[in-house]
DNA sequence: TCCACTTAAGCAACGCTGTTGCTGAAGTGC
DNA sequence: GCACTTCAGCAACAGCGTTGCTTAAGTGGA
């Protein structure tokens, strides 16, 4: 009770700890990508001794994690010794399965994609056929490093779902995955660790973890496409929720007794905004997925806005214009937002795939979500 | 970057293990309340073997944190010793500065308020004369247990501020607080550590650990006063945002282009709101909260909302009613907010006084906001 | 009444963590 | 060439939770 659940089993004993310090020096290593980072910095972002970061990174050495990557220029004394992760050391998969088609990709430690592969899916065939072309997908891809050992899958599916027992829950038209257990079928059929979770969520995953990804912080993902839905990110994790339902933006009412939305409700930012787009009035789409945006930075107080999505990526200056004027307006009457940027994530769908495999990934790195 | 502010510094030694694990055990302690708890229960509840509770527990007691409280009925074997806290081994005090007036508590570990004290307030008063009147209180609340510890003093105030600095901002209509550094000011009176925190954000508090507080999980506390405000608890703890300004739940947009409000804005939540109420008609009103709650429960999948503030306290069956037939209505449509259960918080303004002091001893049970 | 059995809790030894203290390595600069 | 600075690793150490075992304190059947 009180809130108590998410600590339940928290207890720290030694080899836990162990393996916290080297998923924050990991973590760490990888911020730093290929320019590395010395053992003193490592020391001072962890708040741990030198001593200790030397021994943390000789165990990292040793299981071929991360190298020395040359020296820093002297101060007046030894020069520091850069050391770097040894990106592929270890492999993920991630798989997006969306409704008209499946990519899947193999990324490496630093998250860069390695092999692609795409292929159309029909969502609404027999669970085991589709379950056979992503395994299918999941062994071609292993086969691009034969030696390396790969850590697992990650799936990204568009329907409601849950994170923890890794089951799906009504998808929209596909009443066959209702309650699926896709997790286990398919680490039954790879003999691989598999992660399930939302595409917005997967997607906001990897702008969480993208190098160079304009400084972290909170930040929300908003996606819009043939929908409209967001992927939140609260103190550099993403935020699911009870029931991994978090981030239903598209159905927040924007609109008291507005027109009436696919879902039934009425005033709904999903509907306004796609009607606006549809008789061709992008500004007021772009100003009403501002408005709901500005709804979210309020109440949420995040540092960063994300757009996404194929309606966005066909006019992204107006969208994020739009976006911005909107939550700049709010914030210079005195309200929430100031300060907070907007962006666009470019790639279309590739993200989705890549955010997927960062589901494996991030406990490496210790960016383990609250769902988990 | 990439989010790892909030990790920055996380690294892990021996004290800071032992610290955290007896943190746990006291949090389970505290749940546990009168009744207490056995050692393989604690060992259950934080995944540690019962040889690490028992080693834990001793310090415990020693420290005079925890008593043996009688025994367990016997499953067939040596009965189990059940502990429990000692709530007057240490102290906390409570401030809550509210536009008219001060509100100071002395709880003790339980959270339980052992005296209270109010008295009038000008917050247009010079900002010395507001702090000697905070700090004679303090001083009069410790007296009342004169040979305790008191851990430090939390204070609560209505406007802006930055949590982690303890720096208010812009508190409407007093420009003098603009930028005042009470934190420091008043630990340098008292010669107590200070926490200071939003009111919505210590009320929220004061739910997230109330003892029997109807299950933990997931909340949102928004409080209709003279104002509209909400404290969001996610994953057991405060969520405060990068700024501390998270729960500016009132001025969400809720028709767009609708009446201008307040805050320059329109269609804003708050106004409809408190328009509604103006003109009577309280179901309406209710029915706009509620549909501004439904939005917070799709975009973060919540548990639970909780009302509070004088205007719901007016008629807590119309509010209840209506905010949770906005959210079931929204539920049964396949939407988000199945499950979310509708309470009230009574005690008018009391729980914010004690979610203040809470701000204190929250760290004591390993309850830490991001924004600490 | 006794004794076998069950369950809980503590003692002792242990492995392993990060820390401390110090030594050697590898530069700079007068 | 030597004094100084800075980094990195070795060795000893304190302290954490764990393991293995013993003792305590009940139940229940013979």
């Amino acid at each position: 009770m009180n809130g108590s659940r998410t600590k339940a089993q928290a207890g720290v004993n030694l080899p836990a700890l162990r393996h916290h310090n080297a998923a924050l020096i990991l973590d760490l290593l990888r911020a730093a990508g290929a320019e590395g980072i010395s053992r003193l910095e490592l020391a001072e972002g962890t708040g741990l001794t030198p001593q200790a970061v030397s021994k943390i990174t000789a165990r990292l050495r040793e299981d071929g994690l991360a190298v020395g990557a040359g020296l820093r220029p002297s101060t007046g004394g030894k020069p520091r010794t850069v050391l770097r992760l040894v990106p592929d050391a270890q492999f993920a998969v991630g798989l997006h399965l969306d409704r008209d088609g499946l990519t899947a990709v193999l990324v490496d430690l630093a998250g860069r994609p390695v092999a692609v592969t795409r292929a159309p899916l029909d969502l609404g065939a027999p669970a085991d056929r589709v379950l056979a072309g992503a395994a299918d997908a999941v062994h071609d891809l292993c086969a691009a490093e034969p030696h390396k050992p790969v850590l697992g899958v990650g799936v990204a599916v568009p329907g409601p779902l849950d994170h923890r027992d890794g089951v799906l829950r009504r998808v929209t038209g596909f009443p066959q995955w209702d309650g699926y257990p896709l997790r286990a079928a398919l680490a039954e059929r790879t003999g691989l660790p598999v992660a399930l979770d939302k595409d917005t969520n997967a997607a906001a995953l990897a702008l969480a973890l993208a190098p160079g990804g304009a400084g972290g912080g909170d930040f929300a993902y908003l996606h819009l496409g043939t929908g409209l839905g967001a992927g939140l990110v609260l103190g550099g994790r993403v935020h699911r929720g009870a029931r991994t339902g978090a981030g239903e933006f598209g159905h927040q009412t924007l609109q008291l007794d507005g027109p009436l939305c696919g879902c039934g409700g009425r005033g709904c930012v999903e509907a306004l905004c796609l009607a606006a787009e549809a008789r061709g009035d992008r500004p007021e789409a772009a100003r009403i997925l501002g408005a709901g945006a500005a709804n979210l930075v309020g109440l949420l107080d995040i540092d960063r806005v994300v757009l996404g999505g194929r309606t966005v990526a066909a006019d992204e200056d107006t969208y994020v214009r739009g976006v911005r004027a909107v939550i700049e307006e709010r914030a210079s009457r005195g309200g929430a937002g100031a300060g907070v940027t907007v962006t666009v994530a470019r790639g279309g769908d590739r993200p989705v795939a890549e955010g997927a495999a960062q589901l494996v990934l991030a406990p490496v790195f210790g960016r383990v979500g609250e769902g988990e």
